[in-house]
DNA sequence: TTTAACGTTTAAAACATTTTAAACGAATAT
DNA sequence: ATATTCGTTTAAAATGTTTTAAACGTTAAA
């Protein structure tokens, strides 16, 4: 048996784990994906322990993450009683995916941030005359922040409804061979 | 001495310590900023550690990040031995700086990546029929990867040379008040 | 000079996250 | 029934990151 393919993965895996880091991903999250992806056939949560050399447990929480991602899909194999798992190879998806779920967690979040601020900003006592000039610099930035928000959202939207994303994503869904 | 001030930049302070955690940035870099952001006028170390209950050892690093990423500027403040420091108020620039920057390291990290996969698949030994297929899997998803990669890059150049960009950074270099 | 006021560095601590090994329970085979 | 093969759970260990407190060096004041 030749280990030559074997030791390609490997560095192709190696260099995903390096990326993980950069990106601020979970390493063995990625590393199950990009292992599935690369193999194109199911794998067991064995193949993968042993392929990977990771604890079976770090194994079955992690796939089960990128199932819910909906990035792997259980399928069955007849006459195992194992669990099998293929990667959804449709890449330039499963990339778009994570990136427009993580663009609108941080859309939300920041606009969570504006409204709360608005609110607390609104209770300020004006009396203090030397602090007027403070307050009116906080609602400035705020407002420039909405903006901005509101600016991201359009540009979001924009993004999401196709016009640029028919650009970027799987022209036909082919699946591999 | 009226604390509603105080109380309410103190919201939104504690807001972006929330938001950054979701964000995967630095805590205190971002309160750092924010805070000085909010101000609107220049702020020493100690006031940073005062306002932010924070060591001084921390906020001397996390605001010379902040100067590196350009985003904050020491300014010379007349009759004070101190170093003091103001928020860059152009927050459209500082929010894209970062997003520009973050999406050009993960391009050119894919890139290294499809790069040294090939070569490592190059090498591989076909004289064993039955690796054959699997070689070619290999082969057809660094193929897509690299594709999706090409788009990506081809939209990042889009976005990076005006066309979306004059959608969203400032449209007046007005600085505050 | 000597002293005081700074910003910086650094080794240790606090903290959060990831990973593991082992125990467990459910399902199937014997 | 019993034993085996699975996937899951969990408490503890490993790891990585952030934060701090204290020591340090430098510059300016006294």
């Amino acid at each position: 048996m030749n280990g030559d393919l074997i030791k390609a993965q490997d560095i192709f895996l190696g260099r995903v784990n390096q990326t993980c880091n950069k990106f601020g991903l979970n390493n063995i999250m990625a590393q199950v994906y990009a292992l599935l992806y690369l193999c194109g056939k199911p794998l067991s949560l064995d193949d993968m322990v042993e392929r990977l050399r990771i604890s079976k447990g770090s194994a079955s929480i992690n796939i089960r993450a990128l199932e819910r991602y909906d990035v792997v899909r259980k399928v069955w194999v007849k006459g195992s009683r194992r669990d099998y798992y293929e990667a959804q190879v449709d890449i330039e998806k499963v990339v778009m995916d994570r990136i427009k779920s993580a663009i609108q967690t941080r859309l939300t979040e920041v606009d969570g941030m504006i409204n709360l601020s608005t609110s607390a900003l609104d209770i300020v006592d004006f009396s203090d005359e030397e602090e007027k000039e403070a307050v009116e610099i906080f609602r400035q930035r705020l407002d420039r922040l909405r903006k901005l928000h509101g600016k991201a959202k359009e540009l979001f939207d924009l993004f999401d409804t196709s016009l640029l994303t028919t650009a970027l994503v799987s022209e036909t869904e082919e699946t591999a061979k």
